[in-house]
DNA sequence: TCGACTGTCGAACGTCGTTCGATAGAATAG
DNA sequence: CTATTCTATCGAACGACGTTCGACAGTCGA
């Protein structure tokens, strides 16, 4: 009853010897994951791979048994480069502040997702086959564990920062419409006239959109991610202070 | 170049006299929900909703230029439920604490997301088609107002907390793993045999996972959900107090 | 030499979103 | 009353996709 990780356990981890197209796990996900950088979640097909992979269809199955796997094993191969860059803020024997550590690793994060948007829908789906997001996870915990809080507290402040950090993400990097992405029109100009039909609502029914149009004409994603970010973590503060 | 919304508004919002089979845009979109309501997102098939609606799949595409449309069109008018169960909180007379008010709002939000997990991707993707959406962020907006912070802050708080309630609420929602849904295995025992796979890494690498394994193994979603606002709406207080 | 196992391969199946031309009914014009 | 136009419906057909399957190639141990 314990054991239900054993369907998707294929033991299919080796890179055996070459036969007629060189596969391996590590050569699928990295093929993987440069197609989606490339061109995007929706440009990741079993058969835009296997052309790119050298082989058939029929092969990538060996080591995925569907798309969804694939897409969680991509996802996790891809946190790796997140937890190099975070390592340095996980000396949990430091004597700096806990929550400056949470901080920068939360920035890491957030930039590494705004790079990969695809990585917020496959995001600790399954932390059996995805250890890395469960590393992930552990990072942030570890810090948090240093306030000195309660478990459930403990439990329920990680769980908040990284829904912020993948909420926030994923709602900022949504592909703009397929028009600024033809380049007839770019970021800014579709960014103004956005603004411009904000404008043009009914200032009685809608104050609160005319008040911050200006700095929604003018926003960056990612300040705005920092003050919302900020937000929680002086709420965490307060929480770690017996406020 | 400040119309943009041209080709998404084909002026098909009337109900006209029926023809052949009942259609209206109100019918098109009320069966999408029921749909996606009875067996989920990836029910909503063309084919499906033109049998449901006794029609042809070709006729849908009248009202609908794309299903990405129909899925923004659906989600909009979702959210008309979630608009009237918070009006009591959308008086800004009131001489009531604006925070107890976008609690109350988020809280509404939240177990309407919940209940449709499919709302999340495609909630305020385009204001020009989802009117409905930015009247609740126009709604959470008046509240934050209230706190007197400046344009720029209360820009990145609400959207904060809007992007804080939806990224919680698809993390929380995202489906099981299937084999809970067939019945075979209760959600439950799901959960305990999750917790136990997390007690059995290796305590020295993952300290903080054990720590918290047994508030997971009981935790409560809406519980987790709340807390986390809580912490944000701390950090919010703290800046409308000048802190 | 002989199975058994590990991988690879691509044709084929079913489903999906979407397109398109045909057409029926209502409204309007003459 | 008739002709024309507009509104709306319809379903066959297309191409792309995820997935399945049987065939088969190469390797290893007996």
């Amino acid at each position: 009853m314990a054991d239900m990780a054993g369907p998707k356990d294929h033991g299919r981890d080796r890179t055996p010897g070459r036969r007629r197209a060189s596969h391996s796990m590590e050569a699928v996900l990295s093929e993987a994951v440069a197609l989606l950088d490339e061109a995007g979640e929706q440009a990741l097909t079993f058969r835009a791979l296997a052309q790119r992979l050298g082989g058939g269809v029929g092969s990538i199955y060996w080591y995925v048994a569907s798309k969804d796997e694939l897409l969680d094993r991509a996802t996790d191969h891809a946190l790796v480069a997140v937890l190099d860059a975070t390592e340095p803020f996980a000396q949990d024997d430091a004597a700096g502040d806990p929550i400056d550590s949470i901080r920068a690793t939360a920035w890491v994060l957030f930039d590494a997702i705004v790079d990969r948007p695809w990585l917020t829908a496959y995001f600790m789906r399954d932390t059996d086959i995805q250890p890395n997001a469960l590393r992930m996870y552990e990072r942030i915990g570890e810090q948090v564990m240093r306030l000195g809080l309660t478990a459930r507290q403990t439990f329920h402040a990680v769980s908040a920062i990284l829904g912020f950090v993948i909420g926030i993400a994923s709602d900022l990097s949504q592909q703009p419409p397929a028009v600024v992405a033809d380049g007839t029109v770019g970021p800014d100009e579709y960014m103004a006239a956005f603004a411009e039909r904000w404008r043009q609502t009914d200032p009685q029914e809608f104050p609160f959109v005319h008040h911050i149009v200006d700095e929604f004409a003018h926003h960056d994603d990612t300040d705005q991610f920092r003050a919302g970010l900020d937000l929680l973590l002086d709420g965490l503060r307060l929480q770690a202070q017996g406020g």
